[in-house]
DNA sequence: AACTTACGGTACGGCGAGTACCGTAGTTGC
DNA sequence: GCAACTACGGTACTCGCCGTACCGTAAGTT
């Protein structure tokens, strides 16, 4: 109709994944159906399948989009920086954006390749502020040293997703947050008498 | 065509629930769809809404005709409960029985009255096993009584949900669970020194 | 036997994923 | 500046599946 011309490449493309991101967090996973995304990028879907192989890949690739990490807490005393740390968390799963990387983790259905790009929001690289926290801690002499470890420093964050996934709270009350840290946590890192 | 008389009211609602849980078990949720269960139990889907009013609930009556509980176990010693604790959610989320688990909760999408009907499976009914282990613990001395609490109990097996939901492993390896129990779950429960 | 209820058969409407075909506009090479 | 190629736009499909509607008929009821 107008006079503009017809787009190509990465216009394109850049078009369609701003319209698949406006549908993710207007209407979440479920309403970013192919055709709404082709129409809202004034395009067609013949224009999507040449670029993504499916829905999923699509929404994956718009919520990656949205994503983007939180700065670093830094306030001088262990306890602070996991409630903060753990409040970003909650925030994100509380959002919209939580709903959508909840619904991309549910139609990955365990496929290890889709899972690997969330991964870097949500899995092993999430583990990192974790870790980086702790550290401080350990150098401060607040935490032992043998907690550097994956599976120990990610125990608080775990547990709050735990929330989201089996009772599928809208947002976690901030009194969860503290006794996840003060009875779980806190416990859990802090120097321990040795193991029999 | 044969000669075999109409089915009604219970014998009826239990060949559906039959095909119901054979197509679970076979194909997983994906593959529970209504034309299927209908044929499957040489019936229509007219007789299937008139008892279930959508698939979802449907998925739901059949997982919980398939999901039983384990005995506990009672080994003298808290890790080797912990240890077989963790072995019998293991073997459960390995079987196709928990993949159907994890599409039924995506599938609630957090609507709670669905939610509620699978805690009973997976949530808080599920925190008892561990409220029982560790209460015999702490009459042994092994643990502190501060951690009968359900988010404490419960830390070893949300952990290892986590490898599930996240990861998309398909069976845990026998290491992550001890690891989980000697490096998390004993730590944490054993007699600890006053937080500050 | 008449009546009521529920099953069986079938045919829809609706929606959304993914595919196919083709004319046409934009780009590239000569 | 002209031809050839590539990619977009439009449209129309197929397919699968959920959920609903309608109606004849068998089973249970009084």
């Amino acid at each position: 109709m107008a006079g503009q011309t017809r787009r190509r490449g990465a216009a394109l493309e850049e078009a369609i994944l701003a319209a698949a991101v406006a549908e993710l967090t207007e209407s979440g996973y479920a309403g970013l159906t192919m055709d709404r995304v082709a129409a809202r990028a004034g395009t067609n879907k013949n224009a999507i399948y040449r670029r993504w192989p499916n829905r999923l890949a699509l929404g994956v690739a718009g919520y990656k989009q949205l994503a983007k990490a939180a700065p670093l807490p830094d306030t001088g005393e262990l306890r602070g920086d996991v409630l903060e740390l753990l409040r970003q968390a909650n925030r994100h799963w509380s959002s919209p954006l939580g709903g959508v990387l909840r619904d991309l983790l549910a139609a990955a259905g365990g496929a290890g390749e889709v899972l690997a790009q969330l991964q870097d929001q949500s899995g092993d690289a999430a583990a990192a502020p974790w870790l980086t926290v702790l550290g401080r801690a350990v150098a401060r002499g607040e935490a032992a040293p043998e907690v550097l470890h994956p599976r120990v420093a990610t125990v608080a964050v775990v547990l709050l997703r735990n929330e989201f996934v089996v009772r599928g709270v809208p947002s976690a009350p901030d009194d969860v947050l503290v006794e996840i840290v003060d009875e779980v946590y806190l416990p859990l890192v802090r120097r321990r008498g040795t193991p029999g």
